[in-house]
DNA sequence: TTGGTGATGTTT
DNA sequence: AACATCACCAAA
């Protein structure tokens, strides 16, 4: 099943001259941002390979009153990323085998980040799924934190980096996602705090990790 | 289609 | 010992 071609594909040369979202993004509060980063694009350049994909999924983790954020007991040499200024890339391996990846929001030294869980590919539809032999079909090519960090290619050497290269950036695709098309639910795979409902996802979306 | 489980590194 | 996961296998 592949319903790309039900989706009418941006410009691909657009992007890759497209400008990064601004660092001002990153300064309201973390929530909001969570919600605002829904139905825009991640692009990712490699050996000239360029990946766009668009973002459906994110769970938000806070700075206090967060038990579950990875800088709840402060800083530590892997989540030092989350305490650099907003718009800093912060990846980190999950149970020894899956990368993950997040966007910092704040100031620096103050750890609020986003953790991007889902993704539509839109450009490098080819290379995505040679990275990912295993997906059954193209909705999971990008659903799951560990599985949009393979299928796009990011690793630890993506650590520290901002979102604002031009070979790695967050752009804006020209379309609004409306607050009644984003869905609520509480986050996924965690067992602190598992009562906040602090992630969200486009509603109408099939490119998810989960239903609902 | 679902549910249980092993792999594996960082932090507590 | 827990963990912001994934893929595999068995059972139904």
């Amino acid at each position: 099943m592949n319903s790309l071609e039900q989706n009418s594909p941006p410009a691909p040369e657009r992007y890759a001259e497209a400008q990064a979202l601004p660092r001002t993004f990153y300064h309201g509060k973390t929530l909001s941002i969570a919600k605002a980063l829904l139905g825009k694009g991640l692009y990712v350049e490699q050996a000239g390979q360029p990946i766009l994909a668009e973002i459906t999924e994110v769970e938000a983790y806070l700075a206090e009153k967060d038990p579950a954020s990875h800088a709840f007991r402060g800083l530590t040499k892997r989540n030092w990323p989350m305490f650099e200024a907003g718009g800093t890339c912060y990846v980190y391996l999950s149970y020894g085998l899956n990368f993950c990846m997040n966007v910092s929001t704040q100031e620096a030294g103050l750890a609020e980040a986003i953790l991007f869980r889902a993704a539509r590919p839109i450009l490098g539809l080819d290379l995505i799924r040679s990275r990912r032999p295993r997906a059954r079909n193209d909705y999971q090519l990008l659903s799951g934190p560990g599985r949009l960090c393979q299928g796009l290619g990011i690793d630890l050497k993506h650590n520290g980096w901002t979102f604002d290269r031009g070979d790695f950036k967050i752009v804006d695709l020209g379309q609004r996602v409306a607050p009644s098309a984003i869905g609520t639910s509480t986050r996924i795979g965690i067992t602190k705090a598992s009562d906040k409902p602090w992630r969200f996802f486009i509603k109408s979306s099939p490119w998810l990790s989960r239903k609902g």
